[in-house]
RNA sequence: GCCGCCGUAGCUCAGCUAGGUAGAGCGACGGGCUGUUAACCCGUGGGUCGUCGGUUCGAGUCCGACCGGCGGCGCCA
């Protein structure tokens, strides 16, 4: 009867024991003896020891194979006590389908030098594992926002005008123009909620912050909501639900990679909404409380962050921020101008994973902002447009997904939620 | 942009305080071992000590500049 081709977690689950199998995948580890040459196999699925006895036809090929190589071997499933799993394959055949070169990585190495390799340890069990996880996150994302009844949309890379500050653009060349990766979707998802609705996106965000944190990448993956007829507080709903939703069903869905990674599933399982939400107002009381000191009016630096987030232990909210602190698009109350409709979401150790709010809906008052940010006006035509015809109260938010990744599998550093991280000094590989 | 730390073998590091022939472990290679669990034992190779300059009879070590990297702040998701 001839070997069946499987993958390696099958042999675990379907007790393919007695049975003759193929598989194919990489060298993990050699280990050999005088007559027993022992190969650790990896797939997409899972490790299994195979065992080369000398007797074998499969023996030379055994001697000659190294870390990393790809193969094709088949033989019989064994149970095994000594094996690690219970299960190995006693091979008879084995073929080499591409010889490795000595590999690189051993069992001692420093951060950097797994960056400089970055190709090559993303074979790693741990990469993998969080590469799995980052896949079935943004499966929940984009399951969550359809069953809302939000529509993806596509927005452009290449940008003419700023959303963020202007400092923060990378410039390119563009045909014989200057143009601008985008820092942020949400002006062009802006545009789209006046026939759909409610739309979203995942898409990278580019920003040349010449930031040196654990929590910055100059590429980041991005999910950006916007809504017609919603008001701040209604986006702050979506935004908690979307969360919990996430920790919940990761908690669910990937428990067994989130054990491997010696993640605390407990904190995912706790998160509950409503989160709690305190004004700017509240946080710089608190603050100055705690001994900080901060005046009312200046913006909250990462360690008032991270002393607020350590009072609540859970991702929460703070909203209500001074005009001048926030960006020119965020709609000022109506009955204090000097507040915006502005919400942050932040979680301990991280930090802001979430930036939402209202957006100024009315044309004299986003010309009135826009000058007060030093921004011109006919760069801005096209948004100004959006209040020219049918404007709408609306509302939307951004989600970094990398932050929210580090803070979910407790990642020392977001570079490793994402799998060729670009950052102030590393663009290679 | 400001501040701090680091750079010695393919990898992880010691040597620098107090200048005097370049070291260890892992990996590689060769040999040994009848079941290994990132095996173990014996052996062999492997270095412009980040770069340039200075001090000195002599610099990996002291001094200066530069280059590269990591982290903190600011800014942000």
């Amino acid at each position: 009867m001839p070997a069946s081709l499987v993958q390696i977690q099958q042999i675990f689950d379907k007790k393919l024991e007695g049975k003759k199998v193929k598989i194919r995948g990489w060298v993990y580890r050699k280990r050999e003896i005088k007559y027993t040459i022992f190969l650790l196999i990896r797939d997409s699925t899972g490790v299994i020891q195979c065992t080369v006895k000398k007797d074998s036809s499969a023996w030379e090929m055994a001697d000659k194979v190294t870390i990393e190589s790809s193969v094709i071997l088949s033989g019989m499933v064994k149970s095994d006590k000594r094996a690690p799993g219970g299960y190995e394959i006693a091979v008879d055949q084995l073929t080499i389908v591409g010889l490795a070169e000595t590999f690189p990585i051993t069992k001692d190495y420093s951060e950097d030098f797994l960056r400089d390799v970055r190709h090559l340890w993303l074979r790693s069990r741990r990469m993998t594992l969080i590469m799995r996880v980052r896949s079935e996150v943004l499966k929940f994302i984009h399951d969550f926002f359809r069953r809302r009844g939000y529509v993806e949309v596509s927005p452009p890379m290449f940008i003419s005008s700023a959303c963020e500050g202007g400092a923060t653009l990378f410039g390119l060349k563009y045909f014989d123009k200057e143009l601008y990766l985008t820092q942020s979707a949400q002006l062009h998802l802006e545009a789209l909620i006046y026939s759909l609705e409610k739309v979203y996106c995942v898409a990278p965000s580019f920003r040349a912050e010449k930031s040196r944190t654990i929590r910055h990448l100059a590429e980041f993956w991005h999910v950006e909501a916007e809504a017609a007829f919603t008001t701040m507080e209604d986006m702050m709903k979506l935004e908690e639900d979307l969360v919990a939703y996430i920790c919940h069903q990761t908690a669910k869905k990937c428990k067994k990679e989130l054990e491997i990674l010696n993640t605390n599933i407990e904190k995912l399982l706790k998160v509950k909404t409503p989160f709690p939400r305190i004004t700017y107002n509240e946080a710089i009381e608190r603050l100055q409380n705690k001994g900080f000191k901060i005046e009312w009016g200046e913006d909250l630096g990462y360690d008032e962050e991270k002393a607020l987030a350590e009072d609540f232990g859970h991702p929460f909210f703070i909203y209500a921020y001074p005009r001048k602190i926030k960006a020119f698009y965020c709609k000022t109350y109506r009955d204090n101008p000097e507040l915006v409709m502005s919400e942050d979401m932040l979680v301990p150790r991280i930090g802001e994973i979430i930036t939402g709010g209202a957006r100024e809906d009315n044309k004299e008052e986003l010309i009135k902002r826009l000058k007060e940010f030093g921004l011109r006006q006919e760069d801005y035509e096209w948004y100004i447009d959006l209040r020219r015809y049918g404007t709408v109260p609306h509302a939307g938010f951004g989600l970094g997904v990398e932050r929210l990744l580090a803070w979910i599998l407790d990642l020392e550093n977001v570079i490793d939620a994402v799998p060729f991280p670009r950052t102030i000094r590393r663009y290679y590989p």
